[in-house]
DNA sequence: AAAAATATGTCAATATGGCTGACATAAAAT
DNA sequence: ATTTTATGTCAGCCATATTGACATATTTTT
């Protein structure tokens, strides 16, 4: 995991940080040290931005969630079933990257608690394709208001700052943090997944 | 927690997805649907985008982290550290927001095994100061090398698609993310944290 | 000086969400 | 007919987080 912050924190402003350190700065190279700013340290507070942005992202649905007795892991599975309707389980297992014994346990709950359903696969009976139900389409609705709100007010604020086009250069980047594997399935729903069908009640 | 991916699994390509809803399309909120996306759906792939970047961006220390036994929590706790010599316990906590007995697990193997050390506060003795021994320097230089390549890769990239300041919109965006609450402490570091002091050896 | 507040540490119990391994069943593929 | 695949399930383990109760040293308040 990535990244902490300055520590200038809210609490306990004690510890002015004058007896901190006093070396000579680091690197610096070849740069006048006001606003050059070595690579080293551009690139850690990128790290740290990735942490932070996360962790209040994360953040916003938690109370939700405790109120249905639900943990994170399950507002995930609601997620992806929600935007892959008629998935199967071995593609939510490869997005979430955990076993299935994992998933059995939160899936297991949802269904019974009448947020997700399952049928079986008509070409492979094998399968069984999980969605949303009414009451699991308005749960994960309720979740994901708060995180769009949050990514709506940010592009906003930082396309006024930037002047333009913050979100694409914002996408362009976040895109290819990822790995090589995963990134032409995301580009792929970003791109053309426009026209695959979402909702259908099982 | 954020999000899912489309579904256009690498592995098991069956299930063609023909038999997948057939609705009509979802809002369409009067734009022509070819390249016009609703901003609900920009704003879930945004959310998405999020999860996935961090979900890769984190799996790059493990492999190290393994080799000595440890998990994400003392990487956490190590960056931090590292990026704030002479933090107290106090700070730490509130940056990494999990409880003192979270933190008193890692932070004891930390120090057993040589990787931070405390000093006793001078100015206030109750409060002991956290530093990185040089293992633990070196430590998190060597899980950091991945993640800094990541997103130096990644602002290149995007920086030459989309010709430019790929980087500062990108930032913007980043901090826009963030609570308010926060978001001065972290501007305060990546505007004027240059002068501060690193390094320092307890 | 005494009392209260603060910073830290620690014990104990509990919950969540991961993991591995072993097996079982149904259906599809060979 | 055999093998492979998709899924489910049992059992146990581990890492990390939580709450609550207390203890100690030190600083701040009164």
């Amino acid at each position: 995991m990535p990244i902490a912050t300055p520590v200038k924190k809210h609490v306990t402003k004690e510890t002015p940080a004058p007896e901190r350190a006093r070396e000579t700065a680091p690197a610096e190279k070849g740069a006048d040290a006001a606003s050059e700013v070595d690579d080293a340290t551009r690139l850690v507070e990128a790290i740290e931005l990735l942490f932070f942005a996360y962790r209040d992202f994360i953040s916003d649905p938690d109370a939700l969630l405790a109120e249905y007795d639900f943990g994170r892991a399950h507002h995930r599975v609601i997620h992806f079933v929600g935007r892959n309707p008629g998935i199967t389980v071995a593609e939510l297992l490869d997005i979430l990257r955990i076993t299935k014994q994992s998933l059995a346990r939160v899936l297991k709950q949802l269904i019974e608690r009448g947020f997700v359903a399952q049928e079986t696969g008509r070409k492979d009976r094998r399968q069984r394709l999980l969605y949303l139900t009414e009451a699991g389409r308005d749960l994960n609705d309720r979740l994901a208001a708060p995180q769009r709100e949050r990514v709506a007010r940010a592009l906003l604020e930082a396309g006024a700052e930037a002047g333009g086009d913050a979100e694409d250069a914002w996408r362009k980047v976040m895109l290819a943090l990822l790995n090589k594997e995963n990134r032409s399935e995301v580009e792929d729903r970003l791109a053309d997944g426009r026209d695959r069908p979402k909702g259908r009640k099982p």
